[in-house]
RNA sequence: GCAGGAAUGGCGGAGUGGUCAAACGCGGCAGACUGUAAAUCUGUUCCCUUCGGGGUACAUUGGUUCAAAUCCAAUUUCCUGCA
């Protein structure tokens, strides 16, 4: 897939947060059929370090992968690390200060610092940094979020072109984040704000689903409705593969989950062979189980490996285990995307 | 043979008169996970149950006590010294 074509079809972006999608190497990843990866600012600008990374020649270069990148910005990294005290830090007007946990360094990640982090990641297509919150928001910290998200992505397509010479310069795209919490209409204002700006992508933040699981559909109709519509839109965290389908349906294009790689790690399997369309494959009825997990399945484990052997691998807690299972649902989700492409 | 010590649920291991069906860990069973501090976390794990309870249980047998996994005695097995 070339650049200039991304978010014209359907895409699905495993997260490499670190710089690997865990348990694969980047020809796994490959071979899984994977055009699309998501690496993650906050977490590379801590290790290895901007400086390091560019040294470095970027993450492409680094895991030699010569896919597509997109970089998450860190605005969600700020929220579900910092807001939620996990980390020690403060988000202010100007971005958010932190002290790694673990090295007790003092961080400082402010709309430009994220642009300069991504570059120097190398990445394709920038996310500007946005102020992320939790889902059930008042009504002022809903506005506030949205004031601060306009706000920073403004910051960052401004410091994009004036620094690196923007889209023109670099050939990277640079995609933004609508917030605004449950509140269509701030969905709505957050949007229009947006497209005012102008961006190549347009994507979803904050939560896709409910505490019941359900998606915000209202919402992520809102932000499709008052964006460009030849320009991408991502809906940021989607999702289950039924939630795919159903979000596809709306108009986004692009998509990224955690799900589909911690499930495999967690023995959580997809399988069309179910009515769920999930195989837990860790469950004892599958302790002599020779059957593929999917039996429509092309990818290297469903072709060489049994129910049985994965069941197996994840009782002895064999490492292998954790890539088969990755390779599998990975596939599984690359042959979701196609099937929605060719429709 | 003598002297000490120990025997607890599938396993390891707490508990040393009542608040013990018994901590904690492992193992087992199931579930969760949606811009990844996640090979993580949660629930459950003697039997029966109309979920209120009921029944058996801490090597075995007997005893003391209102009450015993906990105290006493004998038996069985194991460990450590001395022969």
């Amino acid at each position: 897939m070339e650049l200039k074509d991304f978010g014209k079809n359907f895409v699905f972006m495993p997260d490499a947060t670190k710089g690997a999608v865990r348990a694969l190497t980047t020809q796994q990843l490959k071979d899984t059929g994977t055009e699309a990866i998501v690496t993650n600012t906050l977490h590379l600008m801590i290790n290895p370090g901007k400086e390091n990374i560019e040294k470095l020649g970027g993450i492409k270069k680094f895991m030699n992968w010569d896919g597509i990148l997109l970089t998450d910005s860190g605005g969600f990294q700020v929220f579900s690390l910092i807001h939620s005290k996990k980390w020690k830090g403060t988000v202010h007007d100007n971005g958010a200060t932190f002290k790694s946990p673990t090295t007790g360094d003092l961080y400082e990640l402010t709309p430009e610092s994220s642009i300069d982090m991504q570059m120097a990641i190398d990445s394709d297509i920038l996310v500007t940094l946005d102020d992320c919150r939790d889902a059930k928001l008042g009504r002022s910290d809903a506005e506030e979020s949205v004031k601060r998200t306009i706000e920073w992505a403004k910051r960052c397509k401004k410091y994009f072109e004036d620094v690196y010479g923007g889209t023109k310069e670099t050939g990277k795209l640079l995609s933004c984040v609508v917030q605004g919490a449950n509140y269509l209409d701030l969905r709505k204002h957050c949007a229009e704000e947006l497209s005012q700006i102008g961006f190549d992508g347009y994507n979803f933040g904050g939560f896709v689903v409910t505490e019941n699981g359900e998606l915000v559909l209202e919402e992520m109709r809102a932000v499709i409705e008052n964006t460009p519509s030849d320009k991408f839109k991502y809906a940021m965290g989607v999702g289950k593969p039924g939630d795919i389908r159903i979000v596809a349906g709306l108009g986004y294009r692009v998509f990224d989950t955690v799900l589909v790689t911690r499930n495999a790690r967690h023995g959580t399997l997809y399988s069309k062979d179910m009515d769920d369309e999930v195989l837990r494959v860790k469950n004892a009825e599958y302790l002599l189980d020779e059957r593929a997990i999917d039996s429509t399945c092309d990818c290297y484990t469903c072709k060489n490996f049994s129910r049985a052997y994965l069941h197996h691998m994840f009782r002895v807690n064999e490492m292998t285990g954790l890539t088969l299972a990755t390779i599998h649902n990975l596939r599984y989700y690359q042959n979701l995307i196609d099937k929605l492409n060719k429709a």
